[in-house]
DNA sequence: CCACAATACTTGGACTTCCGACTATCTGCC
DNA sequence: GGCAGATAGTCGGAAGTCCAAGTATTGTGG
C-alpha cells in the first residue's frame, strides 16, 4: 500500500468543509475519522507481525481469550460476547484455529447445544510466541505516547460502555 | 448481534491477566484494544444508518472526498491516499458507486494511465442525506462527551501523523 | 405435558480489505 | 531515441465482518 504522506491533516481540511457546508456534528465526525484511521493503522501493523506466525488479530484476540480463560475452553457464545462479533464470525475465526490445530471443538457437558473451543497445547505455546511478537511491536502504538494512551483509553471508556462493551 | 452487557470491563480484566503473565506492552494492548472495541461500535451504527439509503461507510467516505473536490472529481489513486486504503479497495468501492449512479469514471485529460472518479449529480443529492442520516446519529458517538471527543482526537494526533496519515 | 418461544450454533451470501500479479502508460537517463 | 524502472489501475483470491435463515436443543406457560 503506499504510504505518502500528505501535506495536511485530512481530518483538519474535512473538519474544514464539513463546517462550511453547515453540515452539524462536525466533532463527532472528525473523532469518528481519527478512530476510524487509527484503527486501520492497528490493524495492519498488528497482523503484519502475527503473519509469521500464522495469526491474524481475530484469531489471536481469540486464543488468548481461552489461554486466560480458567479451564482453557469456552462456550462459543461468550467469546463472541467478549470479543463483542457475531456468531458467525466466531464460527469462522475457530473453523481456523482448529484447521491449525490450536483450538478444538468440544461438546458442553450438560447442554447439547452449546460447543466449547478448547486451546490445544499447540495452540498455548502458539499465543505466547504471539503476544511477544506483539509487545515487541508495541501493538502498533509505537507512536503514542503513554500519556496519550491513557487518554485515549479513558476517553473511549463511556462509549464502549453505553454501547454495551461492559 | 447479541449485546449483553458484560459484569465487568474486558480491557480491565485482560489488563489484569497481562500483567499477571508478565506479557509487557500492558498499557499498548489496553489502547489496542479500547480502539478495536470503539470501531467495531462505530462501524454498525454507522453502517446501519446508511443501510436505507444504499451506502456503506467506505461509499459514503468516497463520496464526500469527491464532494467536497473543487471539480467534483478526483484520480483513483488520490482518493487511496486520502483514504488510506488500497488501491484495489478504491477500485472496488469505486465499481460500486458507479453500479449505483452516484460517481462516474473519465479518462484524466493528460495523462492515460490516470482515471478520474467523478461524482454524478444523484451523487450529490444522495450524499447530502448520507451526512443527515449521520449527523442526526451522532456518527456513532453519541455516547461521549464532548470532553472525551476531544480527547480522543488529540490523543490519536501523533499515532496518525506517524504513521503517515498527514 | 406439550406446543411455542428462546437460545446456540452453522450455512450461504454480501461487503470490505488486503496481497500478488498483470497490463498500460509515463519518465528519466544513457 | 529508446529501454529500464516507476506509476496507475484492475483482476483473482484469501480473510474478516455482518445479516438472514435454518437446524437442534432447551425452557416455559397454559
Amino acid at each position: 500500500m503506499t504510504v505518502v504522506p500528505l501535506p495536511f491533516d485530512p481530518i483538519a481540511e474535512a473538519r474544514r468543509n464539513w463546517d462550511a457546508h453547515e453540515w452539524g456534528a462536525t466533532n463527532q465526525m472528525a473523532t469518528a475519522t481519527a478512530i476510524t484511521r487509527a484503527h486501520q493503522i492497528l490493524l495492519r501493523r498488528i497482523n503484519a507481525a502475527l503473519e509469521p506466525l500464522g495469526l491474524t488479530f481475530s484469531r489471536f484476540e481469540a486464543l488468548a481469550l481461552l489461554w486466560f480463560s480458567r479451564k482453557g475452553s469456552l462456550p462459543l457464545g461468550k467469546v463472541g460476547d467478549r470479543l463483542q462479533v457475531h456468531p458467525t464470525s466466531v464460527t469462522n475465526t475457530v473453523d481456523r484455529l482448529e484447521a491449525d490445530g490450536l483450538v478444538d471443538r468440544i461438546p458442553h457437558p450438560t447442554d447439547r447445544r452449546t460447543t466449547l473451543a478448547r486451546i490445544t497445547p499447540a495452540g498455548r505455546r502458539r499465543v505466547v510466541k504471539a503476544a511477544d511478537a506483539l509487545a515487541e511491536i508495541g501493538f502498533g502504538l509505537e507512536g503514542m505516547s503513554p500519556a496519550d494512551l491513557a487518554r485515549a483509553e479513558g476517553a473511549l471508556v463511556d462509549l464502549r460502555r453505553e454501547a454495551g462493551d461492559f
